[in-house]
DNA sequence: CATGGCCACATTGTCAACAATATGTAGTTT
DNA sequence: AAACTACATATTGTTGACAATGTGGCCATG
């Protein structure tokens, strides 16, 4: 009947989540320590989907885990962060790549909409802000999508993007150049149309890796990490 | 003291590796159902680390969960495993450049060594299979190393390398041709060693794509999956 | 005063039992 | 005979208790 089985979602996977969106917004700050015992109570469960829960965030690379210690969330220093920037380009080319060939007209057609959307928010510079975070999110979470390859789509997905969302959030002094940005995904869209797949990716690489270079400006001491040790 | 403090291992760590092994090897064959209760008997542990061990193989994607119903090992079909390899292209591309800007001169020297090493059991082409196999394996493993990017290693070498040594025993068919190999490894070689990170990333790129070609030319149906259900 | 060992405490790792869900079987109905 | 239902069974999800390990404080000692 019209009645939907709604399955009664397991703890440990609701868990997860709430846990990342806990790091990720800095509700649980970096390089703070997870308590079991605490977590399990606030949250009001057993330690048991608990546990499951932190080896899923360690799986994803949120908490780093030390025997008979315990987690910790993970603080992201310059260099983990240019490292991952690299992981990203070379991840995100390779997905273009696959998208200019795999995405349907209709997938181009959506992602074209897409961007003249971004384009009404930046003319009106009051959506800035949204075009900088969720936005710029939608543009690439919309390709790798299109990619069609499973692996990467959760690599990207499900692994490195919760710990782009977690610096984004906490690094206050993050640049962004909204006008050439979208600019950038205006060329990078037009490749995908021509199913230009080489020069897909190279564009994607490009992008990324000047958003890297931003990075690599930055005076080291800002605002990576919060506050130490946090006993 | 010259007394080590051996610390115990924790079980379920343990397990993982056990487990990871036991897949890897075919111990547990590809596509079967991973029961709790069994598994927890076999190796004498309690369902709790049994289940901490299950988590972190469904991390590295070895097995796929199901609320509920349980854990399956992975079946790799064709197209996942070019997946697989195109996200092995990029990945090892980027490992590539990173450790030609990276790696030290020792590293460089020791990597030297190793390719002639190969060479000599070429020649003596009695140990082909040492070099089809685990010298391929350390060739690349070096050099992900060299890369110095630690999210790269735990990528390549904690999750991709499992699932493709998983491959390379299932399938019986896995072509390989060492000697054009090897002519590729020193060519890598001779990038990194000039510091030429443009050229070693695009070298390990074609090489890696390649293999995939080689897997693409493959007939379907062959021995990517072992036995279908098995209860 | 600094250092090192001892001890109590808190936290993590593991276990066994209980609850909730899926699976397979038998029986019934059409 | 096919399909649907109800039930019995096995498996997974969760819980609270117990064991093992790390941490911090106290005291003694140099």
């Amino acid at each position: 009947m019209s009645q939907i089985q709604v399955k009664t979602p397991l703890k440990s996977q609701n868990l997860s989540d709430i846990l990342i969106e806990a790091i990720v917004s800095g509700d649980i700050s970096a390089g703070s320590k997870i308590s079991e015992p605490e977590l399990a109570r606030r949250y009001g469960v057993s330690r048991g989907p608990l546990r499951e829960a932190i080896l899923t965030l360690q799986g994803i690379g949120l908490v780093e885990r030390l025997p008979h210690v315990g987690a910790r969330v993970v603080e992201l220093n310059k260099q983990q962060l240019l490292d991952i920037y690299a992981i990203r380009e070379a991840l995100e080319g390779m997905a273009c790549r696959q998208a200019a060939l795999a995405m349907s007209q209709s997938d181009i057609d959506q992602l074209e909409a897409l961007l003249n959307h971004h384009q009404d928010y930046l003319q009106q510079n009051e959506g800035q802000r949204y075009f900088e975070q969720d936005g710029d999110f939608d543009f690439h979470y919309r390709i790798i999508q299109a990619s069609a390859n499973k692996h990467l789509i959760g690599l990207l997905c499900d692994e490195l993007y919760h710990l782009l969302r977690m610096y984004r959030r906490q690094a206050s002094n993050h640049i962004s150049r909204p006008n050439r940005a979208l600019n950038e995904h205006r060329a990078i869209w037009q490749a995908l149309a021509d199913r230009d797949a080489d020069l897909a990716e190279i564009l994607m690489r490009r992008h990324i890796g000047r958003a890297r270079k931003l990075i690599e400006q930055q005076v080291d001491a800002q605002a990576f990490t919060s506050s130490k040790g946090e006993k």
